[in-house]
RNA sequence: CGGGAUGUAGCGCAGCCCGGUAGCGCGCUUCGUUCGGGACGAAGAGGCCGGAGGUUCGAAUCCUCUCAUCCCGACCA
């Protein structure tokens, strides 16, 4: 079995990297900080969007579409928001380009330029909730419940392929509410609905809870967020959900009647998931060979390569593995042939393996002759012969198999990497030699949480929400503390 | 924006000290033998050596200036 890439132990960075350019799921582009997601990297993240949809529409929300182009002077009406971005936003400012006047080339028009430059979205509140003013006048009008799935963009300093590009794909719901109640709900429903898709989807298990004041939306009065385990010991924010309050409907003027005939400021919540997913993907599974995908997600769940000497026996595999493709299709299986006669089998198992299939059935002339399939898993790289007779419904079990496999696995790794510390000692210590996720005592301010980041790199991940109060003491500070918070290195 | 490095064929690199016909591996094309874990042989195609200036009879190589990219830090989903 080949193994292609550099080892995760030597340079995990280098192994990821290599990883997501040779399973062709992205590349660099030509432009700085913006990726090309390849059709195969794409195909994943389709199968990562639709599912999501449908569980957004299950729950009552609806897609719309907000411009890419937002006024300058909206970032400004909120003074946390505004702070939060300004660092990293693209502007435009003029709307022409015109030949040189030494016939050189394009500049940009002098006289073109914009009465009120527009910032290049990097996140919609402002403009959504510039357009809510117009639809919300009553009670009757709320909730609103609306998810956008778009590009945005983030002028990043340092850019990782799907971790952190400058511009990426996401999803953002956006929604009103009457009162603080439902907003806080429709905050928590959402942030289930990502650590259920983690989990049962991703095969990602995540942590869920609270962000810290500092560490929280830039206008947001609360943040959760769901954190998940890298195979190197690191954390990776999977997604966020946020309760905004009523702040950007005071910054927006944003009121309705209640059934008292009282105006009121409307709730608001809003909640993404990212391209990043595709990271937490890739450094969750796999491996050494290269990419392992959970069945749910794969683009391909099982592929058939034939192994023949001459075409005679090609076609004689070719009516078997047809029928085979028919018979697995009306199964649900995304399974495909291939039948390329380009390239020689080996290669054929390597790639496929390197592309994370989770399932290889390899057809030969002795399989026909015997009525057997050589069946390979990705998941545990074993092999067995299995009749033929039967075969779908043996892979239809074996794909959720494999799919729990590998959450247990993960499951497995995330236990042995969550550490209870005691002292400052053992955190610096616990972090250093063994990283995951570090359970301590934390005094509850901002101080202390920034000195320990500039004395560790490590951040306060989340205030777990279903904590277990307990009396103790701040690892740094020895002040009292109530309940442990968890620390980790993150991406 | 600080610190470090690199620009030579599609990709990965050597050549540069010591100036003199531009090379290697992978990939690509054709033919033949192969085909149950990245096949082998033979023959080919492909490069103004990042750009501009200079030194020289002669520059990938020496000098000056530029541009770009990557890595490491400060910011972040």
């Amino acid at each position: 079995m080949a193994k292609i890439l550099s080892s995760k132990e030597e340079s995990y960075s280098q192994w990821y990297n290599d990883l997501v350019v040779k399973a062709d799921l992205a590349e660099n582009s030509a432009v700085r900080g913006c990726m090309v997601i390849k059709p195969y990297g794409y195909a994943i993240w389709e199968k990562i969007r639709d599912t999501l949809d449908g569980m957004f529409k299950e729950t009552g929300h609806s897609n719309a579409y907000f411009p890419i182009f937002i006024p300058k002077s909206f970032f400004s009406r909120e003074a946390e928001h505004v702070e939060g971005f300004a660092k990293e936003c693209a502007v435009v400012t003029h709307y022409r380009l015109k030949q040189s006047d030494d016939q050189t080339g394009l500049v940009v028009d002098p006289d073109a330029r914009l009465e009120e430059e527009l910032i290049v979205r990097p996140t919609s509140e402002t403009i959504i909730w510039d357009t809510y003013r117009g639809w919300i006048q009553s009670y009757r009008d709320l909730p609103i419940l609306v998810n956008q799935w778009a590009n945005v963009v983030r002028w990043e300093m340092r850019t990782r392929l799907f971790l952190r590009t400058a511009e990426f794909l996401w999803q953002e719901g956006h929604t009103a509410h009457a009162t603080r109640e439902e907003a806080v709900e429709e905050t928590r429903q959402m942030l289930g609905i990502y650590a259920d898709f983690a989990e049962k989807w991703m095969a990602i298990p995540v942590l869920k809870g609270v962000k810290t004041e500092s560490e929280k939306f830039a206008g947001a009065e609360d943040t959760y967020c769901i954190e998940a385990l890298m195979q190197d010991g690191k954390a990776l924010q999977a997604g966020t959900s946020h309760f905004l309050g009523q702040n950007f409907a005071k910054a927006f003027d944003v009121k309705f009647l209640n059934r008292q005939n009282q105006l009121e400021y409307v709730w608001a919540t809003s909640w993404g998931v990212s391209t990043r997913l595709m990271g937490a993907l890739i450094m969750a599974h796999s491996d050494e060979h290269g990419l392992v995908l959970p069945p749910r997600l794969a683009p391909i769940q099982v592929v058939i390569v034939p192994i023949f000497r001459n075409e005679e026996q090609f076609s004689a595999i070719r009516a078997v593995a047809e029928k085979m493709v028919k018979d697995f299709k009306a199964c649900g299986i995304r399974i495909k042939f291939d039948d390329r006669d380009t390239h020689k089998p080996g290669y054929k198992f390597t790639e496929h393996e390197f592309r994370g299939v989770p399932l290889r059935i390899a057809l030969g002339p002795k399989d026909l002759e015997n009525h057997t399939v050589e069946l390979a898993r990705r998941d545990t790289l074993t092999k067995e012969i299995l009749p033929m007779e039967g075969i779908t419904g043996h892979i239809e079990q074996l794909l959720e198999t494999i799919q729990d496999n590998l959450l247990a696995k993960a499951k497995a790794f995330r236990e042995a990497n969550i550490h209870k510390v005691n002292s400052w000692n053992e955190f610096k210590e616990t972090l250093e030699n063994k990283g995951g996720f570090l359970y301590a005592h934390w005094d509850g301010t901002p101080e202390t949480e920034e000195k320990i980041k500039a004395e560790t790199k490590a951040t306060i991940r989340l205030i777990p929400l279903e904590g277990d109060p307990e009396d103790g003491v701040c690892v740094y500070s020895g002040k009292p503390s109530k309940q442990r918070v968890v620390f980790a290195r993150a991406y």
